[in-house]
DNA sequence: AGTACTCTGTATCCGACGGAAACAGTTTAG
DNA sequence: CTAAACTGTTTCCGTCGGATACAGAGTACT
């Protein structure tokens, strides 16, 4: 069954490697980009768990062992279908500073995960990025060039803000059809048991706003902004704009 | 296969069930515990991929079979596993303000995340927590309970601080044995492409600090703990300490 | 033009997995 | 002491990912 292990270096060449020139057998039928989308189509009706080779096979109207000449196995087929369903970032807000453009670009890719519900699932193993996702951190750092952040503080900021708009999706995918939200899960748990959560049974009782749905990811966007905003005020105070401070790190 | 469908009945009785009393048939030779335990030691050696019902019945001397007297089905015993391997949470620091408290928090429940990197990706699908999971985010609650935020607030800080030790966890689970860190992978894949990635290219260029592995742990959770400190303050100049502010969601 | 080579999709096969069903042994309730 | 309930085992099945061998299709070279 799933293997697991991604071969590394085939999953490279099929990221990154360009269309090769004319080549010598019959004129493949498929396409790598028609491979993935059928697979995203798959997963977006039914998860991952509902990705097989086979059910892929049938969508394109072939045998299953021929996606085999295309990919690797299906760890690959998910992580070029990752690349596909993420698609190239779009392009920054005209005239936004760094905080708009950061909060834009929250906005959009928690938007991509979720349209794909079983993207952040995908995204849990160690992978190699591909150009797509990398295109999608470039966007954070440009963001934060003029900012006297460092380098690795700059990559940071994006690992945090893709971690949370990833962590938003998923618990937004949660809550779909059946009890309308967490609260409600919750209530029904500490119900009963309010002597051993407290804290937890007075939080749910002082709930008066019917938010709509991205509430939990405005609120923590915001004090992520808010948290980055002190720091670069540090960095502004204690070094001229445009220079480069010294690593504070502890 | 994976039928991914979980019983949520069965496994509300499996997380949340007391011990009943005597009962007719033979003495069980299992415990729940100890299979929680024996599925814990695999998928630490061998991951999720690695877990099977028959590696966990061999470890227990006993037939594949036999497991499904005590878990309905492997999701299920995942579901369990997370349950006994983040086990309860610890007391706080003594005297330590929301800010110590949360802080130690975060630390604490990445630690977990670390020790058993499957952890993370279990956590992926919407799942029925269980008590120590329902614990921990108690002591988040309880410790923001004289700020002054709301009963959903309290919630969406525990979301957002269990976000980002679960993300981290996975960067750092990723980053193993082989290229120590991500500038090193992504290095290899920005050079030659600097036109495409050029503030990745400078960011890369600009990483003086050899810092030794939670230091993006530390990044994110000071920025995320900045900014609610920020609101705190906000709302404590908006009404009385001990007051419960009216909600000003927007 | 013809031939040899290479690439494509297919058919067949395999082991491993999660789980269902039927069974035999064991312990307690009446 | 008997009947009921519960345990662990055996056997079996469908599905999955993937290996291998093969036949046809198209191109490059002589």
């Amino acid at each position: 069954m799933e293997t697991g292990g991604v071969d590394k270096k085939r999953l490279y060449e099929l990221l990154w490697g360009t269309p090769s020139g004319p080549r010598r057998g019959p004129r493949p039928t498929l396409t790598l980009d028609a491979i993935a989308r059928a697979g995203i189509a798959i997963a977006d009706a039914d998860g991952l768990e509902g990705l097989t080779m086979q059910r892929v096979a049938e969508s394109l109207a072939v045998t299953k062992m021929a996606l085999y000449r295309y990919v690797p196995g299906k760890a690959e087929l998910v992580a070029l279908m990752l690349e596909t369903a993420i698609g190239a970032p779009p392009p920054p807000p005209e005239g936004a500073d760094w905080r708009g453009q950061l909060d834009d670009w929250t906005r959009q890719i928690f938007d991509r995960f979720r349209r794909h519900p079983w993207a952040q699932a995908a995204t849990v193993a160690p992978r190699v990025p591909g150009p797509n996702e990398l295109a999608w951190v470039e966007r954070v750092v440009a963001a934060l060039s003029d900012t006297g952040l460092t380098g690795d503080e700059r990559l940071d900021v994006a690992v945090l803000l893709v971690g949370h708009a990833r962590n938003l999706a998923q618990h937004t995918a949660a809550g779909t059809a059946p009890a309308q939200g967490r609260e409600a899960a919750f209530a029904v748990l500490v119900s009963g048991r309010e002597e051993r959560f407290p804290a937890l049974d007075a939080a749910l009782r002082s709930i008066p706003t019917e938010a709509p749905g991205d509430q939990a990811l405005d609120f923590g966007l915001a004090r992520i902004l808010d948290g980055i905003q002190a720091l670069i005020s540090t960095r502004a105070t204690a070094a001229p704009p445009g220079d480069h401070p010294p690593p504070s790190r502890k």
